[in-house]
DNA sequence: GTTATTATGTACTTATAAGTACAGAATAAG
DNA sequence: CTTATTCTGTACTTATAAGTACATAATAAC
């Protein structure tokens, strides 16, 4: 018996997440974020608290979008080798070329001195570890296909390496043969 | 015939290295700095110029540092192998632990959305662009160390990627354990 | 010592952005 | 239709931080 919410708040958090996107937390006011949602402050404070407790839906969000792609991926029938290789060249339009610029939400995130949140710090401890229990987990599953003494612990972490550093290096726009190139190297390390 | 500055200006370069090196650059404002210098903000001003110059100053010494570092390292005589491995190294303490959860100033910087300005993303990437070729030239040098089809220029950028994402994750403080893992799995390209 | 010149420190202006008060609009219940 | 309740939009307060005006201090040349 009240007035009905005008909009979808999951609406706003997708535009949300593209102006936070593009021009990380600190440098987007949300005069910014109304204009591009055309909600008003009184209602985005009401719907979801202050900047940073929206921030952090929004990081939530992004992190549970990837997280879900990546258990598809990763739970794929056939060598553990090809879904991991499938998993990495799925970030490739992310992580080269112009819309790649961007980079990665997250990383950005956890890069950014202003952001040390506790809040902040856990979601993307989170994710990491949750990414990773998922490429240790395929490894371990598929350990007879690979070489003797090979560690799928290791390699799992190393995966996330590579993952943050293309991500890391998304922002100089590489070309995208370049990040295949670079894939394909590393595979050589699943054998 | 005037007043002579009464600091040394590397001095307070290299003190607003630590601050924005904490904080990130937006999180950091210049009365941080006259704070932990001593130098009021006039002086400053008229020093370096505003706080974009000022920024790019430090990147710019910070750049220099650390690739004055890597020519020395990777001059070394001996295997590029171990060179390479000694280069990768040398990070671990700058990328693991307490000391550690800052990252690199410049991978921070390059994920900072709200710093993208021409004059910090040529300097950015003419950071990387030489660090690259050192890793290059090197490889390229000792070729004939190598297995057959070896790839010295895929390699280097190879080592890039995942130099950016060990300074990447360095915010989640990981054990230096695990990064040397990392590394020496990593070398397994390297043969 | 005087003077021209440049640095310093205080205190200011100005702009921007986070967060909110309040009046009015929209709904469901009765 | 009335009313209690919650949402919306305008306009505000407040805080912070970038950049500067101006008076003063310190030096080198003469």
């Amino acid at each position: 018996m009240a007035r009905p919410r005008s909009f979808d708040p999951d609406d706003v958090l997708e535009i949300a997440r593209q102006v936070f996107w593009q021009k990380g937390f600190q440098a987007t006011s949300l005069d910014e974020i109304t204009a591009a949602s055309g909600i008003a402050k009184p209602s985005l404070y009401a719907a979801f608290g202050d900047k940073h407790a929206l921030f952090l839906r929004v990081l939530d969000r992004y992190h549970d979008g990837i997280l879900g792609w990546a258990e598809r991926v990763l739970a794929q029938p056939g060598p553990a080798r090809e879904a991991i290789r499938q998993w990495l060249t799925g970030f490739i339009p992310y992580c080269s070329g112009e819309k790649g610029q961007r980079g990665c939400l997250s990383i950005n995130s956890a890069t950014d001195g202003s952001l040390d949140q506790a809040a902040l710090r856990k979601s993307i401890e989170r994710y990491n570890r949750r990414l990773e229990e998922l490429l240790r987990t395929r490894l371990r599953a598929d350990r007879e296909q690979f070489k003797k003494g090979f560690d799928p612990d290791i390699t799992a972490h190393t995966v996330m390496v590579v993952h943050a550093g293309l991500m890391a290096l998304a922002h100089q726009t590489p070309d995208s043969k370049q990040v295949k190139a670079v894939i394909e190297q590393v595979m050589g390390l699943l054998a």
